[in-house]
DNA sequence: AATAATGTTGACCATTATTGTCAACATTGT
DNA sequence: ACAATGTTGACAATAATGGTCAACATTATT
């Protein structure tokens, strides 16, 4: 029940931006550096969140990524559905057919409710609240300006 | 984020277990029927519920496997915890010390949220309550006697 | 005691998903 | 024209999962 890495890096990335209060883009090369991930990697990462419109970019010099919309806009579900998919734990909760059970099967309630759980905090933060938390935390310990 | 089939399968031969009213325990080449599951990888699922204390075994001919308590008693999250681990989404939340930003990441406390969502279900959830879902079900559609 | 029916354990393997890397390309500011 | 960026698709390494197989241990039955 790990997240994989392209929603870990994903979403800090997206946090980096966030942060990032200046118009002018960032560039991805700043964002791998920042967040410890191959630049390579941060691409095929990034693209989806393009695709999804999350993220604005800009290519050529000067160029870079932004966001797309102002972080109290962007919830952590969207993130996570663009890069992780569906939280369900089972499939047959997407996708009933795969299992002739579904319809009776106990069990498949309580993977339901754990899915439910999860999307029920994802739905209620967005970038903005992030971008606050870290405010306060950077406040308390001055040193830890990392995300 | 899918369950592994190992807490799955796990947790509908437990239920198996606990629809089974009589005395006589039964036998896993059963379960492995019933549920579909290989006989060899039942075996692999069943071993660590029998060390952890859920489930007892009997050798032999007529032997077989049962619960050591009332299903009443089994919560879920035991059987998680036994076949899955924790489900903490993210590894630094069991073990801060794999990153450095542990204690300043607050993408690390919305994982943490999620973790928390997840566990109240199965720690609020016991396998009696599966039983009793079950029969309401049965009664409901008869003809559905899967778990 | 012999045997057959069960559960136990550990070694092993196949498949798949994840996590990347690399190279070619597209776009754009200077 | 060129250099700096983002874009895309093919590919590869690695690890985890899901499972098999064979040898063994135990016990009821005869």
């Amino acid at each position: 029940m790990k997240l994989s890495t392209r929603t870990r890096y994903g979403t800090r990335a997206l946090l980096e931006l966030a942060l990032h209060r200046s118009e002018t883009p960032v560039f991805l090369k700043d964002i791998a550096r920042e967040q410890e991930i191959s630049l390579p990697y941060l691409e095929h990462i990034i693209a989806p969140l393009i695709a999804g419109g999350i993220i604005r970019s800009t290519k050529g010099p000067r160029g870079g990524i932004s966001l797309a919309r102002k972080p109290q806009d962007i919830r952590l579900i969207e993130i996570t559905r663009l890069l992780e998919g569906s939280l369900a734990p089972v499939e047959c909760i997407d996708n009933p057919g795969v299992c002739t059970r579904s319809s009776a099967c106990v069990t498949r309630d309580v993977w339901t409710k754990m899915k439910e759980g999860m999307d029920e905090v994802l739905e209620s933060t967005t970038l903005q609240d992030l971008v606050e938390n870290h405010r306060k935390k950077s406040a308390a310990e001055p040193s830890m300006f990392y995300i």
